[in-house]
Parts: structure tokens; sequence; C-alpha cells
RNA sequence: GCCCCCAUCGACUAGCGGUCCAGGUCACGGCCCUUUCAAGGCCGCAGCACGGGUUCGAAUCCCGUUGGGGGCACCA
């Protein structure tokens, strides 16, 4: 396909509620074309409407988008702005005789011979045959313009080069042809990519799991694991290549190799990859994404023991979200479990740390090793009480880091809790 | 009902007529490692929806069927 000079692509999303996932992937196409080509990508909101809640959205739009990495240049764009200019391009329209008024609307006037073509930058040459598509309406009676009719003219207006948008908009594109020619605009090239369903083949939805944005954040995922995983559903490079960082999937992109058929979201594979990326960051950068991401979510843990916590932790999570629950021992009290069995190395343990220097990782377990030889334990059952006594669960970062982290006092205390 | 789109392992995909008795990743199963859980290593399971063509040769091209999805608004 050949890109003309001046490459601008456009995000377009509604106002409502949470920044849908399903949606992003489509923005990020945007986003990763357009920097490719070292074009613009515009910021569009597509609203009819005005109020506080759109102000709202809008701002949580913005948010999203900042979050996971996806630009936008120059400034927003609203489509409420230009009713106006939509309403004379409509008058116009009716002057020529290509639209005509009807109950107090202006309607388009559809050819009822021929086709409407086009070829879709993935999935290659579209046709309509003319008489299935009616005279859309261009305008409202009470004076507001369509969707069909003011999205197209926008295009035009910020020139944009390339709609890249999800494929329930395929319908709509013979119809947006239709007028972009009327007016004579120049058409854009039109790519439609697949929908993103949930697990079940249905649409995305809130019982698939998170579906917003903000949600994905609020759950603990990287940002940069969130835009890798994104675009790999309906694309792929190569086939091998799975771990891309932003800069490379700018660089391989390719609008042609993105599939036709609609993918499902993955969230296994989500974690997966999600634990990827966090098991690649620097001990200290992963010790200061736990210490943010706690902290976005009104933890008010001690900073540094979070610090000295996070090596612990890191091969064992696949999010952020699971540190609370995995290592949130080392921040709180313990319900003391009850024992069936155990109690004997418990106390045997409690004795043996009682009077220990120093008490560090490397001594403590020399010293409850002595404790389970000495009993005649196998490390798997000996160990088993005493973890379950210090941290209240049976899986747990390791015994004798999480001990010394714990400090003597907490851990004699935890373990006489417990029947030693 | 009419129009449009789609169809490779459970999932994401590679494949764009011979290099494919179909490759990679996730998930799943087994083994190793091991203080639990992970991580890591090794091995394994599993697929071209179906039926016709075209061709010396088809997962790849064409037609049909079936199955999904979207649209047919004075919604976006």
């Amino acid at each position: 396909m050949s890109v003309p000079p001046h490459v601008t692509t456009r995000m377009a999303p509604s106002p409502t509620g949470l920044l849908h996932i399903g949606g992003v992937r489509t923005f990020l196409f945007n986003y990763l074309f357009a920097r490719q080509h070292g074009g613009q990508n515009r910021l569009r909101i597509e609203n009819t409407d005005t109020g506080r809640e759109v102000a709202a959205a809008v701002e949580q739009i913005q948010e999203s988008l900042r979050w996971i990495g996806i630009e936008w240049d120059g400034a927003i764009t609203f489509q409420l702005e230009r009713m106006d200019d939509c309403r004379r391009v409509a008058e116009q329209l009716v002057a020529e005789g290509k639209a005509y008024e009807d109950e107090g609307a202006i309607r388009f006037r559809m050819p009822n011979e021929g086709v409407t073509a086009w070829d879709d930058a993935v999935r290659g040459r579209v046709e309509v045959a003319n008489e299935t598509i009616e005279d859309l309406v261009l305008v409202r009676s009470d004076g507001r313009p369509t969707y069909n009719f003011a999205s197209p003219l926008e295009d035009v207006w910020d020139g944009i080069t390339h709609v890249i948008r999800g494929e329930d908009h395929i319908s709509n594109t013979p119809k947006q042809i239709r007028i972009i020619e009327a007016i004579g605009g120049a058409v854009p090239v039109y790519a439609h990519v697949p929908s993103i369903f949930g697990e079940d083949g249905k649409k995305l939805s809130k019982r698939h799991g998170a579906t917003g944005v903000e949600e994905f954040r609020a759950a603990g995922y990287l940002a940069p694991a969130l835009m890798n995983f994104l675009a790999l559903l309906g694309w792929a490079p190569d086939g091998e290549t799975t771990i891309m960082s932003r800069d490379e999937l700018v660089e391989r992109f390719d609008l042609a190799r993105v599939s036709s058929s609609p993918a499902r979201f993955d969230y296994a594979k989500l974690d997966w990859m999600n634990g990827v990326y966090l098991r690649a960051l620097s001990p200290d950068e992963f010790a200061q994404a736990l210490v943010d991401y706690l902290r976005e979510q009104g933890y008010d843990w001690d900073e540094a023991r979070v610090r000295a916590a996070a090596p612990l932790v890191q091969e064992k999570i696949a999010t952020l979200g699971e540190f609370p629950g995995f290592a949130g021992f080392l921040f709180h009290d313990v319900e003391p479990v009850a024992l069936d069995g155990g109690a004997d190395v418990v106390a045997a343990a409690r004795a043996a740390l009682a009077e220990l220097e120093p008490f560090e990782a490397a001594s403590i377990e020399a010293a409850l090793r002595a404790v389970l030889e000495r009993l005649g334990l196998k490390p798997r059952q000996g160990f088993a009480p005493i973890r379950v006594a210090i941290t209240g669960s049976k899986v747990s970062p390791g015994l004798f880091e999480s001990i010394e982290l714990l400090g003597r006092e907490t851990t004699l205390r935890r373990l006489s809790a417990s029947g030693g």
C-alpha cells in the first residue's frame, strides 16, 4: 500500500464511561501507524452533548491514554463544536440537489444503482450495492447532525488520511464515502480492524473481567505490558516475536498484517506477559513500581519496608495487585491459624530463634534446618507449620527472608500465638 | 428478512500453491530444580469447520454449506 506524504490518523472516542479496552486497541493501531510514518494522530471527541459528565469523561479518556502511553497530536476537537459547520454543508448539499428535506430533516440522496467500494487496508476490496443503502439522515429535524454525517466531514476537515476503526463501522463506510465525494473531499484510506471478544466469543463485557483501562491499572498491570498484549490482538509481526517495546511496536507495526478475524481477550496470557515485564524490571524499578502502585491504591504501608519486601516477591507475582494478598503479613497482623499437628516444630523454631544472632536469612535458615533435622522432619513437612504460623498462609515469599524482614519480636509473637 | 465481514491447536497467531505428516507463545499435562508459591529447564498434548472444484501439487485460489460477528435508526 502506498502511503501519502502526511499521514494523519484519528482516535474518536465517545465520552461515555471508562475507556474500553477494545477501543484502546484500535487507538493503539492508529498511534503506531501514525508514529511509524512520522505523521499525526488526532484525538477527537464524538460528543453530541455537553455537560459535566462529558467533561469528566474527556478528562478520564486523556488520563487513560496518557497512562498506557498512547499519544495524540494537536488540540482535542469536539464534534459538538462543529455542528454549525455541518449544518451549513447540509444546506449547500440541498442547494446542489444532492440532499433534500424530509419532514424537517435533511436526507442525503444515495444513488440507486451501481456499487460503492473501497480498498480496505486490512480486508482488501469491499463492495456494497448502492440499492441496499438508504437515503440517510444528515441533519435531524431538531437541527443536530447525525454521526454518519459529522464524522466523515470532520475527517475531511482534519485532513485525515487513514481512518483506522472497528469493524462495526464497515457498513457505515459506503455512506461516508458518498458524503465525502459529494462535498469534493479527499476520501481517506479505510482500515477496519477486528473486534475483541471475551473468552466465550461474545462481546467483551464486565462479566469477562476488567474492560476499562483504569481497571487494568488498578489491578496492577504495567502499561507497557498491556500495550504489548493489546498490539498482539489481531496483529503479529512474524509469529515468533511476542515481547516488544513501544519503539519496536512502532517500528514493526503493519496494517496489512492486521488480521481480519476477531480475537479473544485472553486474561491468562495478559497475566503471563505482565509477569514477564515485572521480572524484567531492575530491582529498583520494581520496588518503585510497587511503591507507586500501593500509594495509588490507597495503602499507607511503610515505604522502606515495601522496598525491602520487593525483592522477595518480584519473581512470584504476575501483577502488582497480588502484592497485598501475598506479602500483606509483613505489614499487618495475621490470624493465628489452628494447626493440626506441627506444634512441636513451631515451639522448637521459637526456641531456636529466640536468641539467634545475627537475625538474618542465612543464619535463620541454618537454625531452622538444624531444628528440622533434630526432629527428623523433611523440609517440606517441617517448614509448613512455621510458614503458616508466621505468614498466615501456606503460600508465601521465601520463609527465611520473610522472617528476617519481620524481625525477631514479631516472629516470636506469631510463633507463640500458634502454639509455640 | 436483507446487506456486509469472518473461519489454522482450548486461546493469540505464523503460513500468502510445493521448503508444512503445519511453526511460535499462553493455557494444560509430565519430569527436573525446590522451604511453599512462583520463576527457570526439559518433554508432551492439541489445529487447517465441512463439501465441491482449479492445479502435477491447496491450510494457502474459486464456489457452496455450516457456524460466528456486525449493520439495516432523526444512536455513536
